[in-house]
DNA sequence: CCGCTCATGTAACTGGTTACATGATTTA
DNA sequence: TAAATCATGTAACCAGTTACATGAGCGG
């Protein structure tokens, strides 16, 4: 099923990230995959088997992924690697910035709310800001502790990727800090 | 079309900053609507016809919002304003923080990129990080404008969404440079 | 042997997207 | 009078989601 065009694959972020997941986990199952998605400390994806299992099938159309039916007992099993091609897409996203404007600003669902915090009463809008200060500062311990659990010299891209998701939630928690500051005198 | 359980409805965000730019902008139309998501400085909608009308209409359905046919010569128009029960709706989804994981961890697919970075050759990676950095501070002058465009005496809440973009951005590109950094040395 | 985890998969739905289509009004 | 903008809408598609279904293997 190998195309001759393979490098004009471009994979969606969630076919990017499960080629990822196959190349880091080495040969893996579908089932490993999900796990991965369903355990992640960023959970950006629900690893829905909905998802996983017509994707990769898609994968192996396209000859990115391999599989080894490796059945254990009766018990049926799909092992997947990547195949070259696959590598070759898989860097080809990574190193690619994407026009994508979230590329340049993420989007936080809280801004839409503030944007419009007047149709609460002062004292709502106090109440809000405040519970979701403290919704946001609550997750600054877990993720000071997945940079912790992540030592650069060990893990470099996971320490990297646990720093990002620390620094923006420092960023909202001083955010909230403003506004609550700013809607408090009034 | 009146439902007897208004406050039950939960609106998607899209939904909800429908009804929000319904409420700001006074009696209006569903284009202008979509031309204030087109529009928009931080782009979470495309503002497409086909998400726009189909939605407004459901909204009317549901009671949310009311519409005055005026047409102008012969050209038909429908202007909206929010009910009672939708000022109602918008004001509690407004003041309810979601239990959406997403409300205390944003997503960064710049994140997803780094932590698969090792599949790319240091000089690669280095390239790669280096454009994404700016790109990324290429955000920061309008980010800023944008602020001031909004001081916060005259449009509290359009302040502080300006501020949040900005203080994230401002979060990433530090993270940028983290990453840089500490692929330097390697 | 009962319940949990491993493992694979499908069906129906959702909340959007792009692209297309129509026609009135305004502006250069 | 041609082009741009105002204004409304539909059809086909897309990338996911939840919920359901099946069955093997393993631990208490």
């Amino acid at each position: 099923m190998t195309r001759n065009n393979d490098i004009a694959i471009v994979p969606t972020e969630l076919e990017a990230a499960t080629l990822g997941a196959v190349w880091k986990n080495g040969p893996c199952t579908a089932y490993s995959i999900r796990q991965h998605f369903l355990r992640s400390p960023s959970p950006r994806w629900s690893g829905s088997a909905g998802a996983i299992y017509p994707l990769i099938r898609r994968l192996e159309d396209q000859g990115l992924v391999r599989a080894t039916a490796t059945a254990r007992g009766k018990r049926r099993q799909r092992d997947y690697q990547l195949t070259r091609q696959g590598r070759a897409v898989l860097r080809r996203w990574v190193g690619q910035l994407s026009p994508d404007p979230a590329t340049e600003l993420v989007h936080d669902p809280l801004r839409t709310k503030i944007f419009f915090l007047d149709i609460l009463t002062p004292r709502q809008a106090k109440t809000f800001v405040k519970n979701a200060l403290e919704a946001v500062r609550n997750r600054l311990s877990s993720l000071q502790r997945d940079c912790d659990d992540n030592p650069v010299e060990k893990n470099r891209t996971a320490y990297f990727a646990a720093r990002n998701a620390l620094l923006i939630t420092v960023a909202r928690v001083e955010w909230l800090e403003e506004v609550l500051h700013g809607i408090s005198d009034s």
